[in-house]
DNA sequence: GGACTTTCTGCCCTTGGTGCAATTAGTGTG
DNA sequence: CACACTAATTGCACCAAGGGCAGAAAGTCC
């Protein structure tokens, strides 16, 4: 969700140069979307304000439904990252949640437009429907992490309970964060700690 | 996912008679889609079989996606009653569980059918990200019940994370289903247990 | 037979998405 | 400078999903 990424660099200077890059098809696409609704928009008219034809979208980006998600791959990479840093000899769900929280976590300048892409893509049905695409890799890492501490198979039923539980404290949460109103009265990370308090309670557990 | 159902009777006999029903146009779609797959399977081929035209499909569904899911607005009533069925003086997550076992029991000759189905929709990309409206729907249900059970608010953390995990268990225990061969070694309903015993587990719950 | 009701159907149009071949805009070399 | 080379852009034809709309069709009821 880092918003200015310098579109890491081509290989080399060969061939003809990029005419735009994610980064300015986001930029006007959000735009557009926030006008018009994500429904509305075509994607002739994103390719006429980035100045691209339509068909250079495409290469850009697998699908329509794809823009909002913009980077996510990388994310992921930086996701498995914090769960393999955290130590060993905490309970696993304890490490798992506090990957999950460290996750969410950005800087303050990062929110207004983090905040805006995940309403969007929560709000909008399609969107909504197509992310499950995302979550699974997101629960994969999961599970392979889980798998990793417990000696099981990524395959197995805790490790692939363990992401899908992940991600459904994640989304309870964010719901509850963009349900709020615009004074953010409980921050992100806030609301995954209840969210997760909120299934030991479900549960009947004490702590 | 009862495979006969009887096109619960029209208001009254007249104007012109239904040239369908949605049981005669599953059948043809999934007959195809076994034959082809999903992708492959267009809505003029389906129409063709059914001998009705294309643009009547649109009449019994919203869209090519809603096929698979047939008749879902029904057993959503039904798992309402589950649900209200269980015991009050359970603890929530006990009657929640329950109802979730019981929604999934089928009578032994509506397995085949009930597999079938839910192997198309978990294993083609595009019906797993169209079905989480269904799930939305699902895991509200269950919302509201916890609600009423614990007097909060449907849209409260809670609820909502109780439907969300109760989503993640049913899940696990489809996609672990599934995934074994066709010699039922473990029944739907066992691993549903199984997978929220191994949510226990993961939280370090003794029980 | 005629009025009425409801469904089916054909037609046209928009939009997302893919395949393919040609074009373009650079770099590097002699 | 001209020429090869490379990789991105683009235009074009095409397919399939889906929606709007008006009219045809197939019944029932009087």
């Amino acid at each position: 969700m880092t918003g200015g990424r310098s579109e890491g660099g081509r290989s080399s200077a060969r061939g003809r140069p990029e005419a735009t890059s994610h980064a300015a098809i986001e930029q006007a696409a959000f735009t557009l979307f926030a006008e018009r609704g994500f429904a509305r928009t075509t994607l002739d008219a994103i390719a006429e304000v980035v100045g691209v034809s339509r068909r250079t979208l495409f290469r850009y980006y697998q699908s329509k439904n794809d823009i909002p998600w913009g980077q996510f791959d990388r994310t992921l990479d930086h996701f498995r990252d914090l769960l393999s840093e955290q130590a060993d000899d905490l309970p696993v769900h304890e490490a798992v949640h506090r990957a999950v929280v460290e996750f969410n976590r950005f800087p303050a300048d990062a929110h207004p437009p983090h905040r805006e892409r995940m309403r969007l893509i929560l709000a909008t049905p399609e969107l909504e429907a197509h992310s499950v695409l995302r979550y699974a890799e997101w629960r994969q890492v999961i599970a392979e992490d889980v798998a990793r501490r417990t000696g099981a198979q990524p395959g197995d039923l805790v490790p692939q309970v363990a992401g899908h539980v992940s991600l459904a404290i994640s989304l309870s949460a964010y719901a509850a964060w963009l349900a709020e109103p615009e004074a953010e009265t409980s921050p992100l990370l806030v609301l995954i700690d209840e969210a997760m308090a909120g299934l030991r309670q479900y549960l009947g557990v004490e702590s």
